[in-house]
DNA sequence: GCAAGGTC
C-alpha cells in the first residue's frame, strides 16, 4: 500500500485535519521531538487505498543567517553585509530536530500533500518541507505528480474535504517572496543595528543599551511613540472661550445645555455672544427629537483587538497577553489566539461553546436566557481565511485559572457571548433651545434594551435622568447664562493600544509579531511603559527616531515596509524577477546605509546633547597594563573599562558585579585584575580586562575570566585552580573560588553548577597530586581547630572532593542562583561526589578527563 | 551581540 505524507504548520491543525479527513479514526502518536504528532489512517488517494501520515512542523523548518565567520562583528566591515557576505539556511529551532523528523517519516513515503498555512510565509514553509522530505521519498513512476498543495480558507470539515479533493501545486513565487523578505531584512537591519552599536557605543558611556539596534518593523514602531512626543512638546495651549446655559426642568432640577457654537478662540467675541443672551429670562424649545439607536455587539474576537484590550482594560502587555492566551490555547480554554479573522464560519457551532457556559457562577443567568430566547446572528465580520475567532473552549473558574490567566480568559469569553447578543438599544432625545439670538442643545440617553452591555458592562451607555418632556414652543425658565475660560490641552504618549491600531494600519508586523516589536523597543531601553500602559520614549529613542529624520527619514517612516512589500508582491505574483527585486532593493538600501554612514555626525550631534562621552562615565577602578593609569569602570550597559589615556575600552562579562581584585595584576600584560560575581548566591571568578577582550592562548574563548586561562603558572588561573572535569556540563571544569572563603565554593567555568563546600575552612588550596581513582586534582583543606569536622583534632587534610570519603560530607552540588529551576538537575543528594559525572574505579571514562594535568598538556602541545 | 517571520 503506498503512503502519503501530509504536512500542517502546526500541530494543533494536523490533529484538526486528520480528525476531519479521517472521520476520526486515526491512529496518534508522538514524533521523534517530542513536539509534533503523527496521525495515521487508511482511505483513498488518486482512486488507490492509501496509508495517510498527517503531521506538521512547528512554524518555519529553517531561517536565514550570515555565514559564520560573518558573524564576528569586529573583523567584518557592516558594508559587506549588503552584498559580500554570504547567507546560508540554518535549522530555524535545532532543538526540534525538524529536518531529521521530516525524513524520518517522509522515508519511503509516495506522496505528500502540503497543508500549510495559506498565505506567503506557508507556501515558503513547503518548500522547506520538500527540500527535507523530497530526497527520501520514493521515486515517482516517470510523469507522475507526486507533490500536492492543500489550500483552504477554514478549518471547518468543508473547507477541508473541498480542499483534498482540489488539490493543487506549491507557489513557487510566493515562496520567493519571502526568501526576498528574509534576506532584506537580515542584511539590511544587520548591517545598520552593528554600524549604530559600535559607532555609539564606542562614543557614550551612558548609553543604557547594550545594542542599538534597527529594523523595518521595530524601527517605525518607534517612529510612532517619538511623534506622540514631538506633538506634545510642541504642543502649544490655546485659551477659548465657552458659552454654558442652565435653565430649570422641575421644580428641583436644572438641565445644562451644550452651546451650538461649540467654543470659540476670542474673547471678545464671546463676551459678546454671552451679552446678547445673559439677560434673557426664557429659553424657547426650537425643536424636540427622539431617535432609537443602537450600539453595535462587537465583531468577533481577533488577535490585535483582543491584544488592544488586553493592554488598555486589563493592564496587560501584548507580550505577556499572547503568552497567557498561548497557555490558555494549550491547555484547551480557548481556541487558537493568533488569527486575523473577525467572521465566524457559516458552519461554526456558535451554540455549544455557549452552553457550556450555562452553569458558569459569572454569566449563567445571561447565558440561559440567550439559550431560551435564541441568540443573535453574529455580525459580518472580516474572514482572513486563517483561523476562526478567539473563542472559549470549555468552562472555567477563577480559582482553576488563577489570576492573570483568569481575566483574559473571562474577557475572551464575555466577548464571544457579547457577540451573539442583541445590540444595545438606547434613546436618544435632543431639545434645541434658542437663548435670545444663540442656540443651545440638550441631549440624553436612556436604555431601551442593554442587549450586549449587560455582559460587558464596561461598554454600558450610562445612566442618566431623562430629559422633560416637551415641545416646539415651550419656554423654560433660564437659571443662569456663564461664560468658561478653558485650555486646549496636550494629548498624551501613546497607549499601547493606539500604538498597536497604528502598526496594524500601516501593516508594520503581523499579528503574531507585533507585540515582539513592541517588546523589542522596550528591552532596547528606547521606550519605557509609563502607568496606564503608555509609551514614553527615552531620550536614546528620541535621539535615534531624529537623528534618522535629519538624515534620512525614510529609515523611520512607516512606508519602508509597505514600499518593499510592494516590490516582493511583484515577486509573489509573478510578475518581477526574485533576483532582480533583490538586488535592486538591497543596492537601494546599501546607498542609504553609505549615506546614513557619511551623515552619521548629525545625529552624533544629537547624541551629544543627552549622553556624556566614555571619557567622562563611569569611576576610576583598575590600573591600565599600558600606561599604568586608572581605566574608569562604565556600569551602564554594556559595562566595561575604558581607558581615555590609550583611548581602549574593554567589555565586561555582563549581569554581575565587578570589583577591583586585591590589585593583583596579570603577569602577561600586567593589567590589574576584577573580580567579577554574579550575586550573593552565584558564583565569581577574576578576570583579565586585556585577556578577557583579546585572549592570549588558543583554547581560551573572549569574553571569559582567569578560570577558562591556561596560563601554566598564574596562580588564578585555570591550571592553577581547576580541579576536574564539571559534573553536569560536557566542557566545563571545575574551578575553585579562592576568593569563596570562609563559605568556599567550587563552580565550573562554563555552566551554573557550583559545590558549596568546607565550610569553616580557612585555607583551601588546589594541589599538585590528583586523585588515583578519578584523576581530579586534590584539595589541601586548613580548618579552624574550634570547628574542624576531621576526626580527633585534626585540622588539616589532602584528598579528592569526588572521592574522599572524609571530602565527600562536605560537598554539596548547587546550581548558581541565576539559573532558572527548570534546567536544574536532580536534587541535592545526587550531588555528593561526582553525580553522573563519576566513573567506575580503574576504569578510565570516555570523555577525556579535563583536569589540571590535562589542561596543561592541551595548552603544551 | 544583529532583522522579521513562523510556532512551543
Amino acid at each position: 500500500m503506498k503512503t502519503v505524507l501530509m504536512v500542517a504548520e502546526k500541530p494543533s491543525l494536523a490533529q484538526s485535519i486528520a480528525r476531519i479527513l479521517s472521520r476520526g479514526s486515526m491512529s496518534s502518536r508522538k514524533g521523534l521531538n517530542g513536539t509534533c504528532s503523527v496521525h495515521e489512517y487508511t482511505g483513498t488517494f488518486t482512486g488507490q487505498l492509501v496509508r495517510f501520515k498527517m503531521t506538521s512542523v512547528c512554524g518555519h523548518v529553517m531561517t536565514l543567517d550570515f555565514l559564520g565567520k560573518y558573524n564576528k562583528w569586529d573583523k567584518v566591515d557592516p558594508a559587506e553585509l549588503f552584498s559580500q557576505a554570504p547567507t546560508e539556511k540554518k535549522e530555524a529551532n535545532p532543538k526540534l530536530n525538524m529536518v531529521k523528523f521530516l525524513q524520518v517519516e517522509g522515508k519511503g513515503c509516495d506522496y505528500i500533500v502540503l497543508w500549510l498555512d495559506c498565505d506567503k510565509e506557508g507556501e515558503n514553509i513547503c518548500f522547506e518541507v520538500l527540500d527535507a522530505v523530497l530526497p527520501v521519498m520514493n521515486q515517482a513512476h516517470s510523469g507522475e505528480k507526486t507533490v500536492f498543495r492543500a489550500r483552504f480558507s477554514s478549518i471547518t470539515d468543508t473547507d477541508i474535504c473541498t480542499a483534498m479533493v482540489r488539490l493543487g501545486e506549491p507557489d513557487h513565487n510566493e515562496a520567493l517572496s519571502v526568501d526576498a523578505r528574509q534576506e532584506l531584512d537580515l542584511r539590511i537591519g544587520c548591517a545598520f543595528t552593528r554600524f549604530q552599536t559600535k559607532y555609539f557605543q564606542g562614543k557614550y558611556g551612558n548609553l543604557d543599551s547594550s545594542l542599538i539596534s534597527f529594523g523595518p518593523c521595530q524601527t517605525p514602531t518607534l517612529g510612532f511613540c517619538v511623534e506622540r512626543h514631538d506633538k506634545i512638546q510642541s504642543f502649544k495651549p490655546e485659551t477659548y472661550w465657552v458659552l454654558q446655559a442652565k435653565v430649570d426642568a422641575d421644580k428641583d432640577r436644572s438641565l445644562l445645555l451644550d452651546w451650538d457654537r461649540v467654543r470659540v478662540f476670542d474673547r471678545e467675541i464671546a463676551q459678546m455672544f454671552l451679552n446678547m443672551t445673559k439677560l434673557e429670562k426664557e429659553a424657547q424649545v426650537e425643536a424636540t427629537s427622539r431617535k432609537e439607536k443602537a450600539k453595535q455587539r462587537p465583531l468577533a474576537l481577533n488577535t490585535v483587538e483582543m491584544l488592544r484590550v488586553a493592554s488598555s482594560s486589563l493592564g496587560m502587555g501584548p507580550q505577556h497577553a499572547m503568552q497567557t492566551a498561548e497557555r490558555l490555547y494549550t491547555q484547551g480554554y480557548i481556541s487558537y489566539p493568533r488569527t486575523e479573522t473577525t467572521h465566524y464560519p457559516e458552519s461554526f457551532d456558535l451554540k455549544g461553546p455557549l452552553r457550556q457556559q450555562a452553569n458558569h457562577p459569572y454569566w449563567a443567568d445571561t447565558v440561559k436566557r440567550l439559550l431560551a430566547e435564541g441568540i443573535n446572528r453574529p455580525r459580518k465580520g472580516h474572514d482572513a481565511g486563517d483561523h476562526p475567532p478567539i473563542t472559549p473552549m470549555k468552562s472555567a473558574t477563577e480559582a482553576e485559572l488563577g489570576g492573570e490567566a483568569w481575566r483574559l480568559y473571562e474577557y475572551i469569553t464575555r466577548h464571544f457571548i457579547a457577540t451573539v447578543s442583541h445590540d444595545c438599544k438606547y434613546l436618544q432625545s435632543t431639545i434645541s433651545f434658542r437663548i435670545g439670538p444663540e442656540r443651545f442643545t440638550c441631549t440624553g440617553k436612556t436604555v431601551i434594551s442593554p442587549g450586549f452591555t449587560e455582559i460587558m458592562p464596561w461598554q454600558s451607555v450610562p445612566l442618566e435622568e431623562s430629559l422633560p418632556t416637551c415641545q416646539r414652543g415651550d419656554t423654560f425658565a433660564v437659571a443662569e447664562v456663564k461664560m468658561l475660560e478653558k485650555q486646549t490641552s496636550p494629548p498624551d504618549y501613546l497607549t499601547e493600544a493606539e500604538l498597536i491600531t497604528l502598526m496594524e494600519k500601516h501593516g508594520i508586523g503581523t499579528d503574531a509579531s507585533i507585540p515582539v516589536h513592541i517588546n523589542n523597543i522596550c528591552q532596547r531601553n528606547y521606550v519605557v511603559v509609563e502607568s496606564g500602559r503608555r509609551l514614553k520614549p527615552t531620550n536614546l529613542g528620541i535621539v535615534l527616531v531624529h537623528g534618522y529624520y535629519k538624515i534620512d527619514a525614510e529609515l523611520v517612516l512607516p512606508t519602508i515596509r509597505s514600499a518593499v512589500e510592494k516590490q516582493l508582491n511583484l515577486i509573489a505574483q509573478g510578475k518581477a524577477d526574485y533576483r532582480q527585486v533583490l538586488g535592486h532593493t538591497l543596492d537601494v538600501f546599501k546607498r542609504k546605509f553609505h549615506y546614513f554612514v557619511d551623515s552619521i555626525a548629525g545625529m552624533d550631534e544629537l547624541m551629544e546633547v543627552s549622553f556624556s562621552p566614555l571619557a567622562a562615565t563611569g569611576k576610576p577602578l583598575s590600573r591600565c597594563g599600558k600606561c599604568h593609569r586608572f581605566m574608569k569602570y562604565i556600569q551602564a550597559k554594556p559595562s566595561r573599562l575604558h581607558c581615555s589615556h590609550c583611548d581602549e575600552t574593554y567589555t565586561l562579562p555582563q549581569n554581575g558585579t565587578i570589583k577591583l581584585y586585591k590589585e593583583l595584576r596579570c603577569p602577561l600584560d600586567d593589567f590589574e585584575l576584577v573580580l567579577w560575581s554574579s550575586g550573593s548566591r552565584g558564583k565569581s571568578y577574576p578576570l583579565c580586562p586585556y585577556c578577557s577582550n583579546h585572549p592570549p592562548f588558543r583554547d581560551m574563548k573572549k569574553g571569559t575570566g582567569c578560570n577558562e586561562c591556561t596560563h601554566p603558572t598564574c596562580q588564578h588561573s585555570l591550571s592553577m585552580l581547576g580541579i576536574g572535569q564539571c559534573v553536569e556540563c560536557e566542557s566545563g571544569v571545575l574551578v575553585l573560588d579562592p576568593t569563596s572563603g570562609p563559605k568556599w565554593r567550587v563552580a565550573c567555568n562554563r555552566c551554573s553548577v557550583v559545590a558549596h563546600c568546607f565550610e569553616n575552612a580557612h585555607r583551601v588550596r588546589v594541589s599538585a597530586d590528583t586523585c588515583g581513582t578519578c584523576e581530579a586534582a586534590l584539595l589541601d583543606v586548613d580548618f579552624n581547630k574550634a570547628r574542624s569536622p576531621l576526626p580527633g583534632d585534626g585540622t588539616q587534610h589532602t584528598g579528592c572532593v569526588f572521592c574522599d570519603p572524609v571530602f565527600q560530607e562536605l560537598v554539596e552540588l548547587k546550581h548558581a542562583a541565576s539559573c532558572h529551576p527548570m534546567h536544574r538537575g536532580p536534587g541535592r543528594r545526587q550531588g555528593r561526589g561526582r553525580g553522573r559525572g563519576r566513573k567506575p574505579a580503574g576504569k578510565p571514562g570516555t570523555r577525556r578527563p579535563k583536569d589540571k594535568m590535562s589542561a596543561l598538556a592541551a595548552y603544551f602541545v
